[in-house]
DNA sequence: AACGCAATCAACCGCCCGTAA
DNA sequence: TTTACGGGCGGTTGATTGCGT
């Protein structure tokens, strides 16, 4: 893509966010037509964006099968098992949560979990030093981390976690997709 | 009520890989 | 074998929203 031939016959290129009627025709036109290549694709649904921009617009927010919604204190700790397995390799792990895709996976792990961890590192290395047994063991990763520091542990974590998950479960989506969905029917040809 | 800051998330960018020609 | 292209992925950015002062 960034390879792209854009043998760029001036086709001017939509960026930024979408608006309901090119989701209603993405979705229109997968719905009809299935996924495809998807630099076609959106030619061919009249779109003024990318592939890559129709692909991960699909892909991200659009799906019938996505999921909304907080992620719960279960998938919580699935991601931290995964990524302490895998890294950073959010593809992979959000093919263990149903419905959850990696974008929404990194953005988590960024916004919530590594801040915990920071906490539980400072908090760690504040009472290593109030503690001194000197056998800090290097923590290379969040499993360690997690282990050695939360140890009565993920249990505690959920909890905490979840607590602040509560408040806000099911904040509302903007279009639901039964929304969307709906209204594609409604469109269908 | 107004402002500033922090958190969140959708979307883009750029690199890499697989594959077809 | 090489090259061009499309797709996938991880990282980053920018807009929006929420909250505290």
């Amino acid at each position: 893509m960034d390879k792209a031939p854009c043998n760029s016959q001036d086709v001017e290129v939509r960026k930024g966010p979408w608006t309901l009627e090119e989701d209603l025709i993405l979705t229109n036109y997968i719905a009809n037509h299935g996924e495809g290549v998807w630099n076609s694709l959106a030619k061919a649904a009249g779109l003024k964006r990318t592939g890559k921009s129709c692909r991960l617009r699909w892909l991200n927010y659009l799906r019938p099968d996505l999921r909304r919604g907080n992620i719960t204190p279960e998938e919580q700790l699935l991601i931290m098992e995964l990524h302490a397995k895998w890294g950073n390799r959010w593809s992979k792990i959000a093919k263990h949560l149903p419905g959850r895709t990696d974008n929404e996976i990194k953005n988590y792990w960024r916004t919530r979990i590594q801040k915990q961890i920071k906490q539980a590192e400072t908090f760690a290395t504040q009472s290593s030093d109030t503690n001194e047994h000197g056998s800090t063991s290097q923590v290379s990763n969040t499993a360690d981390l997690m282990e050695t520091y939360c140890q009565p542990c993920y249990q505690g974590n959920v909890e905490a976690f979840s607590e602040g998950n509560i408040h806000q479960e099911l904040n509302e989506n903007y279009w639901s997709m039964e929304d969307l969905w709906s209204m594609q029917f409604l469109n269908g040809d």
